[in-house]
DNA sequence: TATTGATTTTAGGCTTACCTAAAAAAAAAT
DNA sequence: ATTTTTTTTTAGGTAAGCCTAAAATCAATA
């Protein structure tokens, strides 16, 4: 049995691989479950001795193959429940976080197939990120954020990469939400604000924002 | 913060104490949450100190006002979840038990205003129990078994009495569920076994299903 | 290369929620 | 009314998951 504490570094050390690409450092889980260094030692030998991680002292941890298995489970689970509230239960975007973190540890492999097949096998969730299959396969999209855009060049938002409330709340407000089309209209040198056209009305957003904000180009 | 385990207590405590009406003893809690006499006891002074129970040394234990509006908010988040299962996810109303008895402890008390209103305000669950409203009122309805039941009594199925897999199995593959119309037809002296008749035909029933079956009398 | 500084691990403790065994109290039976 | 049985509580222990402080190791720089 996996408890809920182990699914969390599981979590953890899935999403900080995935875009390093590098063994997770202890200090690195630390910060981002919140907790000490010396904990995280401790835990990732516990998840050594079930064969969910590689670890090497002082060399930091990644996911063996069964924990990668596991952490994806976690995940869909995660995103499946997310889109659960958005869609059935009419919770916006910004407020879907916490509780899908305690539902994506409910365990009934049943109750999520019934969840997917209710929700119709969605491939992204609300955030745009995208949802494993029951095999545990990623519809990956290449997104770029409108940070890294060019004056005029044109995409249509399809996520973001920040799951905070006052940003999505801000987002919801500007009323910018997957699927709408934007153009860069301006970028200011001095602060690396951007000037941007949506829905025939122009909004000048910051650097902060504009580098959560996730397009697909043409 | 109240644990999930310190939530299970009060769940128990309440549904004894609503049956008995008399201060629960330490081994029949222990029994039905299948832990220790000496853990009970333990955990009792926890809830003392929190003002959830109410205690004294070798004499039972019953809730506080404030223990029961929360052992009753648990109630209701579990009668919800089944409700939803079983209407939404095509659960049978023998499989909702377990789940339910994790999704009761998701602490939000937006999403299950949310699943109140999906499911239109419901007023019992898949197994006939009453969901408490929002302020913690029961719509009771006076139920029998039908072991209580004369020879040529009719009733309407109303609910069970008994949340096991097997048993609610066994009245699915009978096609006995919450609304039938029986009428007890003969009642056999040996083993206080029944005859009962529904949709026009005739089955033969065991003391312990027709104690477990509730109906309302006309 | 030696030293300084940051990171990681070890050592020893704490709390929660369990446990068993033994003692104390209450209830039942003689 | 005393003894026996049952129930409950106390005492002392365990595992999980956290903590702080100190030691060990690694990395960066003089």
């Amino acid at each position: 049995m996996i408890t809920r504490s182990e699914e969390n570094y599981l979590k953890t050390i899935f999403s900080v691989f995935m875009q390093t690409q590098n063994n997770v450092s202890t200090n690195e889980i630390a910060n981002l479950l919140d907790t000490s260094p010396a904990s995280v030692t401790e835990m990732i030998k516990k998840l050594q001795e079930k064969n969910l991680v590689i670890y090497e002292k002082y060399n930091g941890v990644r996911l063996s193959n069964e924990g990668e298995t596991k952490a994806i489970a976690i995940i869909r689970k995660h995103r499946l429940w997310e889109t659960f509230l958005v869609r059935k239960l009419d919770f916006s975007w910004s407020e879907v976080h916490d509780i899908a973190e305690q539902l994506e540890h409910i365990k009934s492999e049943k109750l999520i197939d019934k969840l997917d097949q209710l929700l119709n096998y969605p491939k992204f969730d609300p955030h745009g990120d995208p949802i494993p299959s029951k095999s545990g396969v990623f519809n990956y999209q290449e997104r770029i954020s409108i940070f890294e855009m060019d004056v005029n060049e044109e995409g249509i938002i399809m996520g973001v990469s920040l799951d905070n409330k006052d940003f999505l709340d801000y987002l919801t407000k500007l009323k910018i939400s997957i699927g709408t089309r934007i153009k860069v209209i301006e970028i200011i040198k001095f602060d690396q604000s951007m000037k941007i056209k949506f829905d025939s009305k122009t909004e000048h957003i910051s650097k902060e924002i504009a580098e959560n904000i996730l397009i697909k180009i043409n």
